[in-house]
DNA sequence: CCGCATCCGTTTCGATACTG
DNA sequence: CAGTATCGAAACGGATGCGG
């Protein structure tokens, strides 16, 4: 008899692990974290996996729960992915294995790093300050989210913010660059890896809260 | 070499996966949560791994830092195997998907349940009573650890207790049905299933504790 | 016995190619 | 764009062997 895939422990570690302990699964539910996505723009951000890996995961995902499909509406029309309820309950699952993670050596290039890991990390280590309420919209190559500051946290949310501060458009690995080093803005800007419309002081008191907070 | 497994990833939540994403690897570490373990140990409690498993697992998160070998003090003189400080700051990390995977339904029988799972829920979810000041010793075939309670938590360590208030002999599955159901106290210590030494009042506070949190 | 290493059939992964 | 088909390479899982 072939054995199960399953750890046949009663375990909720274990029964955790056999939902979402296979290759890939866990960064399938990263990249939906920030709201639904397209196959393709789940293909872009893992960059790794094969199509038939990604369609894999997806359909396991989805027949455990952990991710539902539904049809945008018209005139869209395309069908997304997105977290379920429960799904969404990986969030401090995935936000403690990430910063656990932060001490694993970068791997061998070519790393690749991608929207959502950038915004993840923005959103995990970003103190802004209490009083600081606003939202800075940040464009990745035509796709877009919304990062908003208050209460002292960052959250972010897929696609365009109605009243944006300020629109931020960049790539991932010079925004993660910023983060950990503000002071770069300026030649980000000067050399063209970064643009800022609106309020350019509201994008420095975001990208800022990062080392604000490790300070 | 095993870089061609890598994700290639620079996010923090893939670089943690290069290191405990593998199969088994996380049911490694939580083998060695509550201590060193011996290699044959660490098979019983992981009954669905081959042996060459747990080997390649045990060699790949030592050469990663996770885990250490160490040799015994005479006369014991053999091996184990342990957390490093790194390896141990998973643990927030295993039990907030051992929670997430409690919704999971039971896989298909036959279903084992270590000690270590056991002892794990018994210390995430039990909520002792703040003044409860006591240590009950646990035996299970043979292994024995320690459950502690004090400032209204339980805390678990492998090996005897020095002035244990209570000696509780029993198996991993009925611990567990206890956790769920302390008033089955009476009638698994008149089957045999479970036996007590010292202070029957101090076990029966220690399994309370959990339905007490739930309820 | 304990602590692995080796062998081998089966399953999964990962890259490329292909279809609606 | 959104997946499926195919195939070689790796990894898994079980059995067995072997030195302390």
């Amino acid at each position: 008899m072939p054995t199960s895939r399953s750890y046949g422990d009663a375990c909720g570690i274990a029964r955790a692990l056999d939902v979402v302990g296979e290759r890939w699964a866990l960064l399938v539910v990263r990249e939906l974290l920030f709201g639904p996505q397209r196959f393709s723009d789940l293909r872009r951000g893992l960059p790794g996996a094969s199509s038939n890996l990604v369609a894999d995961r997806l359909r396991e995902l989805t027949a455990r729960g952990v991710v539902q499909r539904r049809k945008l509406a018209p005139p869209a029309g395309s069908w997304v992915y997105e977290l379920t309820e429960w799904g969404r309950e990986l969030d401090p699952v995935i936000v403690a294995l990430g910063h656990w993670g932060l001490r694993v050596p970068l791997p061998e290039a070519p790393v690749t790093l991608g929207p959502v890991s950038v915004l993840l990390y923005l959103r995990t280590a970003g103190r802004p300050a209490p009083g600081d309420d606003s939202s800075v919209q940040i464009d990745f190559d035509g796709r877009v989210w919304t990062a908003r500051t208050s209460g002292g946290q960052v959250r972010i949310e897929a696609g365009e913010a109605a009243g944006a501060d300020a629109v931020l458009h960049t790539d991932p690995a010079t925004l993660n660059a910023l983060l950990e080093d503000p002071d770069g803005l300026d030649a980000a800007l000067a050399g063209g890896s970064a643009t800022v419309a609106g309020e350019l002081a509201a994008v420095r008191r975001l990208i800022g809260s990062v080392a604000a907070a490790s300070a």
